[in-house]
DNA sequence: TAAATTTATCGAAGCGCTTCGATAAAACAA
DNA sequence: TTGTTTTATCGAAGCGCTTCGATAAATTTA
């Protein structure tokens, strides 16, 4: 049973022999085309594995034209982030991939990506069927991308109107504003960084949103942003000092992640504040140190691995042209939504 | 230069035709193979610049039956940790691979891996030329690839006498020691766990050499270890708790990794011991959290991305056969050695 | 100067698969 | 019944490359 005995390799014209039949044939049997009879199938099959048939990829990839790679574009910084975000996304893919018979290449580029001269070589060689970019990348590389023609999705970033898969960024903050609340908070700030970052500003509409429904209709003066700095820990800590030293007498804050969030709390806690006593404290990701901080963190969890998941599964519909809109994710557009959920802790 | 005009794939037959030659001199030039005149050569060179020429993967493997592929396999746990120890090792190898034209397959494989069910799929279809193994795994994944006679490297990590790349553990830890002995430390206590981890018994190993060169031959109450426990923050804080107790009076610890380190820190902290005053304190990695710890840890450096480079350079000088012993790096039978250097902070 | 070797080039076979007709039997319609 | 469509199977072409002789000119050696 599926024992070889010498290390020759098995090919498609021997199973056709043991099994008597053609080699087109056996061919349609392994990619489930055409028509043949459960008969032959079956015999097919089992010759398949007594022989202990594994299809060569490159000669299949010559003869179809096709590669059966997909290519996996991330920020080199994105990647060697000590919250692994972003590769526990590269994970969900690396395993879904599994199911559709791809592998997944994995392409780094720098932070200063420069067209022509980064081009990461998957994509310079057209080595892969399809790309996933993940995290927010160079509109250069991203052009380029387009330009090749070969179909991709982006991962938790938006650009023009590709296709992408992104955190539903709104209703996670409505709610996290409505759950704030019911706890009796009313004057919630909102904490946040890279304003042209589109999950950002995303996450800033949701909260003002949600607050005009209780009737602010400017929040501003509860709004703290670092408009150019990434929304690191340091950037909380420092937005923190403003938010105390500007006297909003806000006992919650929302901040547009974990990494913030976090920096927030140092703050306060190192300035005498209470948390949540004197400030209740919401962040985003549910990273793994948002459990392990003291207080543990609320934040709104994101399915990372799920996400990696939905952008192969995503891709593979286009690259299937079957894209038939019979996903299970809301989609506007082109933009599939992966839902959040609010992990409710310690910090508020 | 270089600008196709339609996005139809120009082959090697076009390039033959457009620098009149045959394609097998074409091909020869590609592979730096065989004679060719200069002038033929340059010939053929501009064609591929000017028809913006680039070789079909699928086509050159089918035909020289290789596959340009590297498969790069970690244990999942190891990859989404969030120290980015072997994800620096896989982007150091990734980036090399990039000049020997290999693409690297991650693959991933659980913690409790199972022979022939959990087979990652680039050794089941031999989708690899070589096999780089970072960290430890389980044993039946490495017969497995024995087995299948793929060749193949470990990093970080040995087993019988396969090839690996280690650290120079040993050399590190007398290192460390002298070190410590020279600002005046004399009884110098070990921070241990995982003993059947090759890696930390040769850092124990060494340690112990030094020690009894300065007279120690019994260093067996100053040694710490949680045998049967991975050497994580937790686990260093435990300990921290036992050798505070066990009243021996060392004022230096030096801890198999720097998260024991951190833990061993934070214990001492909390219980009023000044570090470096009352017990310094020496780490081994250098993670990112050394140098954001409080006191910012002395550590002994690991460069991760050199580790991965030099696992793809080992494992493609084993491919190529041309395994002359000609590497600049110390070779003992089969395990090449990477340098380290101790980083000397505050903690010590 | 003849023989052997090195350098240069090319044609053709073939790597292992997919896919496009061709062929024909079986099933269905008219 | 005959014509049409569906089902089943196969042979052969060809995907784009590498590589193995074959051939011959240029160079070295005897």
């Amino acid at each position: 049973m599926g024992t070889t005995k010498i290390n020759k390799k098995v090919t498609i014209k021997e199973v056709a022999k043991h099994a008597k039949a053609s080699m087109s044939t056996v061919s349609m049997v392994i990619n489930n085309k055409g028509y043949v009879s459960d008969e032959k199938r079956k015999k097919i099959l089992h010759s398949i594995e007594e022989l202990g048939y594994v299809p060569s990829a490159s000669a299949r990839n010559l003869a179809s034209n096709r590669t059966n790679n997909i290519g996996f574009i991330l920020r080199e910084s994105h990647f060697t982030l000590s919250e692994p975000f972003y590769t526990r996304i590269f994970l969900g893919t690396e395993f879904e991939s599994k199911k559709h018979n791809y592998y997944v290449l994995l392409a780094t580029v720098s932070d200063t990506y420069k067209k022509k001269i980064d081009t990461p070589r998957l994509l310079k060689e057209r080595n892969v069927d399809g790309i996933i970019i993940a995290g927010k990348v160079s509109a250069e590389l991203l052009e380029e991308v387009e330009e090749s023609g070969i179909p991709f999705v982006l991962v938790d970033y938006q650009y023009k109107s590709f296709p992408s898969i992104s955190v539903d960024n709104r209703n996670a903050s409505i709610e996290v504003v409505q759950y704030l609340m019911e706890k009796g908070h009313k004057r919630i700030s909102f904490l946040g960084a890279d304003r042209y970052h589109p999950s950002i500003s995303e996450r800033l509409e949701g909260y003002q949103l949600a607050m005009m429904k209780d009737g602010y209709n400017d929040v501003s003066e509860l709004v703290f942003m670092d408009e150019y700095e990434s929304p690191t820990l340091q950037t909380g800590y420092n937005l923190a000092a403003k938010f105390f030293k500007s006297g909003v007498k806000s006992t919650a804050v929302y901040c547009v992640n974990d990494a913030m969030a976090l920096g927030f709390s140092k703050y306060a806690q190192q300035h005498g504040h209470r948390v949540p006593e004197d400030v209740a404290i919401v962040g985003f990701d549910d990273v793994d140190g948002a459990k392990f901080s003291s207080p543990q963190l609320t934040t709104v969890r994101v399915y990372k691995e799920q996400f990696g998941e939905l952008a192969l599964r995503y891709l593979t519909e286009i690259l299937d042209g079957s894209d038939k809109g019979n996903s299970k994710y809301e989609r506007g557009n082109h933009t599939v939504t992966v839902p959040t959920e609010l992990v409710i802790r310690q910090s508020s």
